[in-house]
DNA sequence: TTGTTATATCGTAATATTGCAATATAATAA
DNA sequence: TTATTATATTGCAATATTACGATATAACAA
């Protein structure tokens, strides 16, 4: 098969396996790392960042804009990216919640 | 290629990528929500909560295994699985600390 | 012993991901 | 106009993932 069942998977699963997939490369949490890093969102040059290939770092760039982790807008010949900070938090709550929750559990 | 390549990597960035693609299939994040849901650690109906056959479940639980997010015993004939406090609380900690970092940013 | 139950592994088909050369596009500069 | 620069898209090969039937294993029951 390949493909997910995904269909049988509630929206919250789904959009939080989503996300993981999203950051399920270590280029992408790099590229993560180097938004967070610099201070302005201002950035086009995060291909020189990385040991990659320019289309392959446009793959990259693309599949975290799609999953909604970053947002991509034009800057004359740049293009600005910049993190999605309400998505992070997201994900951020999802990770305090399972932390609450582990607390009464035997292991 | 693939391949990814990870040896350009830094270890944590090769290390988060690593947990996070434990965590980008719905059946897993499912997995881990029942883990939290039931009160004990002994669960031997995991294969009974989801959508997939028997072989599907038990390759899913390997793969959160293998990344170190659950961890799986032998109990007489049921195997008992429990999620590893140790590395939540490290994703906890990434996710609070982006949003830490993101407070001071334009966007 | 044989049967049953719970889980793992093997083998394989369908599909997805990764990476990059080649090429395209789009904005600005000369 | 023709460059140049920055980024995206296409096409494809190599590899990985997903799913499951068939089978294996391992513990216990009769």
């Amino acid at each position: 098969m390949g493909a997910s069942k995904s269909e049988f998977f509630s929206d919250n699963q789904n959009e939080l396996a989503t996300l993981f997939k999203a950051l399920s490369h270590p280029a992408r949490v790099a590229i993560i790392g180097y938004l967070l890093k610099v201070d302005t969102c201002i950035c086009g040059d995060i291909v020189n960042e990385l040991p990659l290939a320019q289309p392959t770092v446009s793959q990259h760039l693309r599949e975290l804009k799609n999953a909604g982790i970053i947002k991509g807008t034009i800057e004359g010949t740049a293009i600005c990216y910049c993190i999605n900070s309400d998505v992070l938090k997201k994900l951020e709550a999802y990770f305090s919640g399972i932390s609450t929750q582990l607390k009464n559990k035997c292991c």
